[in-house]
DNA sequence: TTCATATATGAACAGTTGTTCAACTATTGT
DNA sequence: ACAATAGTTGAACAACTGTTCATATATGAA
């Protein structure tokens, strides 16, 4: 049952490739790739499922640290540190009042995207 | 300089919310906690760039899989592995050829998610 | 049947990520 | 000055993820 390694060279070489014309003309229209890395950056901040509920909640409202984490049942810390993640990728924005710092949408980018995904997802 | 642990509890005790009335109406709007998973969830496969350029050829052209890695100067496997995660979230669907199995979008949604982050991101 | 090609797949491994824990800063009230 | 509160942060750890490697399957040609 087990094959033998064939003699021929299993070097996984790229030059194999099978319709070169198409691979050539996809190649010229495809986007920068630091423009597709960015994408997914874009996206990886969305796909985690504490910062999606915490966007989620500031699309209706500001809050501060103490509330979402009261929310989401989750500890302040763990809040604390998404929403670094969310300042980082300029997705939250937030403001100082005291001993209180409340948190807000940058942009309204969020909740288009947040839509269209939403909207895949439930049907 | 070390600050001495108060004798108050420490617990991250879930009971100190600031604005009660705005976290129980949030609350009462929140989409449903497994609504937000499965947004989670479909955000994450965008999340690898792998994936996105995939997704990006696929946008153009459908492909087989010695093209794509071709394109992208990645191994076969790597490009299978990736494909198949792909299939199993309905994103990409495919059709046989002989030996070759040509890979194509499931649906347009891919393409309108796609453009919403890319606008995000090219700003 | 045998070989070559196109693709798939399981295990292993390295790199990444999210939460917790313990400490820290900043602000307010006493 | 001191204590309490709101929030931040670095280290540690477990869980997850993407690629590689070796092998497997499927198809077509000889």
């Amino acid at each position: 049952m087990v094959k033998k390694i064939t003699e021929t060279e299993n070097l996984e070489c790229s030059s194999d490739v099978i319709h070169e014309e198409i691979v050539a003309e996809v190649k010229k229209k495809m986007p920068q790739e630091t423009l597709l890395l960015d994408l997914a950056d874009l996206f990886k901040v969305f796909s985690d499922s504490t910062r999606v509920k915490i966007l989620c909640a500031l699309l209706q409202n500001e809050m501060c640290v103490c509330d979402i984490a009261f929310l989401l049942g989750m500890s302040k810390s763990a809040i604390s540190h998404q929403l670094r993640t969310l300042r980082q990728t300029r997705l939250v924005k937030y403001r100082r009042e005291g001993k209180i710092i409340y948190y807000s949408l940058e942009d309204e980018h969020v909740g288009t995207i947040f839509d269209q995904g939403l909207t895949h997802v439930s049907e």
